[in-house]
DNA sequence: ACCCGTCTGGACTTGCCGGTCCATTTTTCG
DNA sequence: CGAAAAATGGACCGGCAAGTCCAGACGGGT
């Protein structure tokens, strides 16, 4: 599925830009107003486009476009938590990877362009659940993988399932994310971020402490 | 705000009953078919009642009938885990409450009614945000108060932040249970609560090994 | 019996929004 | 340059679903 040219690729260079403005200028309404709300003729005048040509390059119409939309996000997800995401090996990267993610989401406000998205498109589609399966699957093994390294730098004990604590972890990230979004607060996800790395901590090869 | 009769609390004991047949069918049909997709007619066939109905009981029309099933679903998620989340003041009753949780959001399948409507209703209306909030600050206090249930009983040092962790702890399972609909792996809510439950046990009075 | 407020049924209106269609312009390529 | 393919503009259609309205049935209080 991933050799596959999508029919839609690459028919010439002037096209390849237009679908790929229409899919940012979607995203960004999309984050502004919300999905629900959101009609082809918003995104029309936001990307300056026609009708026509939104079906052009989704013939598959709205839904086509905001699965596009989705995997566009979803690609950003993990991408804005680089560099840090990618080498966590130790307690610094770690803290420094956090206040990125609590400045990511603390700055993105109070709508979730993935979580709305692949609400509405949802179930139906299984292509929706296999981009959001996908990215927490990545997401997940770049924590573990962190984790790893923790333990290989002598940092955590090897005893720790860093497979399961990363799970657990991710699962506080999203809990986190979605409290902030609902209410505002992003107390809960520092909570959630600051418990999950204590919780290595805690589990140092030398107990800090009795 | 919980004094005031809401003009169409009790004009009369049929009304009354037909009002709760109708959050309670609308509530029934949103968890089956989802938000995005259902009408009023949807729900006029499924309560039996008539256009008009709907319409004199919530005059605010589709968003009001929405915030009223918001509240409703609200009000059953801490129902449903009683009675074990009223008594966590030990172990075993941590445990029981974990599987309770884990059971009934695996019973409840991949449709998150109340993710779903205060997402579709939203940040728009500032009272879906207060249901959401209150019922968040309530679970939390519930969580906090078992954890100084077994810090009474002695067997978690007190001087664990019991509000922190369970902020943290409530995260995870918000982010467990959403994962769980869009991936439809109930892992990462197990992970979440075992992990949390974990960082109470690693925190007893007396540490159980070196 | 009566009256009045509540409850109910269902036809009707209205506007919106996804999707279609064709005419026109622009680009590519031999 | 000229033709075919791609890209674009925008009018138009059709359906659907929210919301309106009025006529009538019920039911309790005097």
């Amino acid at each position: 599925m991933s050799d596959a040219p999508t029919a839609k690729d690459a028919p010439t260079a002037k096209g390849r830009a237009t679908r790929a403005r229409i899919v940012e200028g979607a995203a960004e309404v999309l984050r502004e107003r919300g999905v629900a709300v959101t009609t082809l003729d918003d995104i029309r005048s936001r990307t300056g486009t026609s009708k026509s040509q939104l079906f052009h390059y989704f013939p598959g119409g709205k839904d086509e476009l905001l699965l596009a939309v989705a995997q566009f996000e979803a690609d950003r997800v993990l991408e804005d938590q680089q560099p840090h995401l990618g080498s966590l090996d130790s307690w610094e990267s770690w803290q420094q990877w956090r206040d990125a993610v609590v400045e990511r989401y603390e700055r993105q406000g109070d709508h979730c362009s993935l979580g709305a998205l692949f609400l509405q498109v949802g179930r139906l589609r299984p292509g929706a659940r296999a981009i959001v399966t996908q990215l927490m699957r990545q997401w997940q093994e770049q924590l573990a993988h962190g984790m790893r390294a923790l333990q290989d730098n002598g940092l955590v004990s090897p005893a720790l399932d860093a497979d399961r604590t990363a799970a657990a972890l991710l699962a506080g990230i999203q809990g986190g994310v979605a409290m902030l979004m609902s209410t505002g607060d992003s107390m809960y996800l520092k909570a959630a971020l600051d418990s999950g790395i204590d919780h290595l901590r805690a589990a140092t090869v030398e107990p800090v402490r009795a």
